[in-house]
DNA sequence: TTGCTCCTCACGTCACGTGAGGTGGC
DNA sequence: TTGCTCCTCACGTCACGTGAGGTGGC
């Protein structure tokens, strides 16, 4: 029988942790003395602590580890338990090298005289589904043309009191981005489906399980700025690119922002267009 | 300006997130309504917010986000730090591929029939250097000469009043494993120096910053079964050998314990031999 | 007697998730 | 008026580490 602290020692594991297996009930001393509380291990209790170690070691939890050892398992079972764990530290894996990659990306847009320019952070998350109205139309994606597109929408949605408060968005349905005319759509969310007219159509526009995002802030003509850090990030990062891009167009001027809040809180009226682009990506190989 | 649940939705960021990043100061919310406490975000703070998960998704803790934030970094110093992150994500991508590692072994022992012995936890922790009274000789590992010896150093250690709490240990210092006669070394712990004689030497006994350890209960007879599930071990967790065995006699009848507890205590006295066998390693390739 | 070891609370960690219980705006 | 959204506590997570404050054994 060993005190807690020779069992600590030639065990190496810590007396706190020996108290806490003892709370848990994952490693009872085998003899308390009920006037000190003393806690005394047998040289017998050994091989579970080691297997309790081991199972550890291969990154099973506590409250796991003390079924694995109480309900003494079959080998098929062990076996499933053992599959399961290898999968869940497989994907760690990945994760972390995909973080690894990201780090290298971010290093070595510092290597390069791009630091220089305005830094874009890239985020990767999910796009909605959303009911909108839209227009889709070949125009200049530089020209007045799609100021007077969202105004229709806008109008209609107006008209049918179905306007969501959310953001206004342009799909650009063109592979390839900005050289004078190309396919865009313009759109504006609903809270409700309406009759589509002549020139307004009503549709669900489908989501992106996964896009990466910037926020570009200021001028439309700096835009491609932005766009050229997403293109870099997606192909540093081993993504390929899964659907048109989106722009998200968060704060463009006072006018048809119909999600914003009384003027007592338009403290940032006067502050630059913000812009979201979303570009659906997803990883290669899977 | 956004509510928050406006704020929340189209930056997938959830509500509670945001609350906690207003709490510790990471990103405040734009205004705050001071009747209703309703917390306000405007377009400007999306940059910033962008930069956070950026970061998080880096592996970076919030505070040292708000750092790297705030003191607005030269990027050189940026450059340190992306560094310092990359080396821990490696570490930690290499502490996964070793867990990975475990893992295949601990399957491939159920695949094989070993599986039907008993099965061995193989542990891996430090050995202590110590002081001891030892006696090195060629000897049948086997023999009663083994028992003698060990008698000779407890008598020594008594005499001197030196000896230390912590069980005896025998040192196998031929390459091989038992094979009749070869160079093993007994020895018990000491808690002084006390002058060697003709026989024992007293001396430090080098600990090791790893060993691969396994619990063995019963005879001796069955202590090659664990020797070879730890030698499997070993080799099937990309180890080398870095030292001579050690076997650690933990429990070994009830005379020369004199380490252990007064009678009362002795609630295990009749139980099996528990022997540790201790095998130093070291990584390959570091 | 003095260290040394042991004990039991109790709190901290990290980045939120999950209710409980209550209020303001359309 | 009814939902819906927002608010503030407060507790839980996971495996312990770190004191604080006190006691038993040589």
């Amino acid at each position: 029988m060993f005190k807690i602290g020779d069992f600590s020692k030639f065990t190496c594991v810590s007396v706190k942790q020996l108290r806490h297996y003892d709370e848990i009930g994952l490693l009872r001393p085998r003899l308390v003395d009920p006037y000190t509380s003393y806690r005394y291990y047998s040289a017998d209790q050994l091989p579970r602590l080691n297997r309790i170690l081991a199972l550890r070691d291969l990154g099973f939890g506590l409250e796991q580890i003390a079924r694995l050892l109480d309900n003494d398992l079959s080998l098929e079972q062990m076996r499933g338990m053992l599959k399961l764990r290898r999968a869940e530290v497989e994907k760690q894996v990945r994760h972390e090298l995909a973080r690894l990659t990201r780090i290298e990306a971010r290093l070595s847009q510092i290597e390069q005289a791009e630091a220089t320019v305005p830094p874009y952070d890239v985020v990767v998350h999910a796009v909605e589904a959303h009911l909108a109205a839209a227009i889709r139309q070949r125009v200049d994606a530089d020209s007045d043309a799609v100021t007077h597109l969202f105004e229709e929408v806008e109008r209609f949605a107006a008209r049918h009191r179905v306007r969501a408060a959310s953001p206004p968005v342009m799909i650009y349905h063109d592979a390839e981005y900005r050289d004078g005319e190309q396919e865009i759509e313009v759109m504006v969310p609903l809270t409700a489906a309406a009759p589509g007219d002549g020139q307004v159509t009503v549709r669900m526009v489908g989501g992106h399980t996964a896009a990466a995002c910037v926020i570009h802030t200021g001028g439309y003509d700096q835009l491609e700025m932005a766009f050229a850090a997403l293109l870099r990030w997606v192909e540093g990062n081993q993504y390929t690119i899964d659907g048109p891009l989106r722009e998200v167009f968060l704060r463009f001027g006072s006018s048809g922002e119909g999600y914003q809040l009384p003027d007592a809180f338009l403290a940032d009226s006067t502050g630059e267009f913000v812009t979201e682009l979303q570009l659906p990506i997803k990883k290669i190989d899977s």
